[in-house]
DNA sequence: TATTGTTATACTCTATAACTATA
DNA sequence: TATAGTTATAGAGTATAACAATA
């Protein structure tokens, strides 16, 4: 039927569910994607970078934006460079440290990504409608563990 | 401090839960990538093809492969392309249709795969493995209502 | 020396659309 | 005309590594 059919063919429950989790991440994601190139002409990442700042008025650093978008450096210059041409975000000197900059949403970007993420809210509520409030509740508490328990692993192998 | 900061201010709880999802699924799938390339130096859609075509012993057609990988058809070509230049899997003449192919492994693709499946296996065990068997169903649960859900919506618009 | 950020580059993945050949 | 598959192209997304400026 679709994604769900790959893996070895034991299938112990495990894989079962990560292929569930991917198939529905990636069902969620493509009509993301398609949605804010049709009616934003924007990409995920350019939105999920105004996002951060949204939630950062004071703006953030480059190496910052890096660790919390999952991306290397060279990207985040990338996507910054586009949505300051478009005058989106302002890159802002940084007081006593002259090679960093912080950057943060211009009042035209403030009010562009507040649109967008109206919208975006939208979408993702619609997405996930089939649950109840208890039932999202649930998968948001089970997901937190498995989030928890990667991000203690990744400290062991870099302690 | 990571992808979860991201959406909107008033961040209701479909919202954060899509964004633990996001960040979840991209935690595994990152090291997935990392570790098909360094110990078997192949790639996530690569491994999804072979193991459409591992739970399929007598081969797919590119159309099926397509609508079960969730691309599109030249992005099949590509990949299997690759794969048959290097003996992993091959192009079968269908019976009475010369306009199509079957592919399906070689038996040096099926004992490629086989190694590999054991190991991506264990990774995802290890993923989630902070879960109990009953939380890991409940999961399973929680998600196929979701997909069922998205897949309801889309035979409405399609209808 | 280490860190911040940029540049340059290359590769994977993807969608779109035009194309060939069969049906 | 419609379908199976390919080709060509363009763009998104990403990682790596070399680099400049500053700490």
């Amino acid at each position: 039927m679709d994604m769900e059919e790959r893996g070895h063919s034991e299938h112990p429950e495990a894989l079962r569910l990560w292929l569930r989790m991917l198939t529905c991440t990636q069902l969620v994601e493509k009509q993301l994607r398609t949605q804010l190139r049709e009616q934003f002409d924007t990409t995920l990442p350019r939105f999920d970078l105004m996002a951060q700042l949204e939630r950062n008025p004071d703006g953030l650093k480059m190496n910052e934006l890096s660790r919390r978008m999952m991306v290397t450096g060279g990207n985040v210059t990338g996507i910054t460079d586009q949505l300051v041409a478009e005058n989106l975000v302002e890159r802002m000197d940084v007081a006593g440290d002259r090679r960093a900059y912080r950057v943060r949403l211009t009042a035209r970007g403030r009010k562009a990504f507040d649109e967008m993420a109206r919208q975006h809210e939208a979408w993702i509520v619609t997405a996930f409608e089939a649950l109840s409030p208890r039932e999202v509740e649930s998968l948001h508490k089970l997901l937190g563990k498995v989030k928890q328990h990667h991000n203690a692993n990744l400290k062991m192998e870099t302690a």
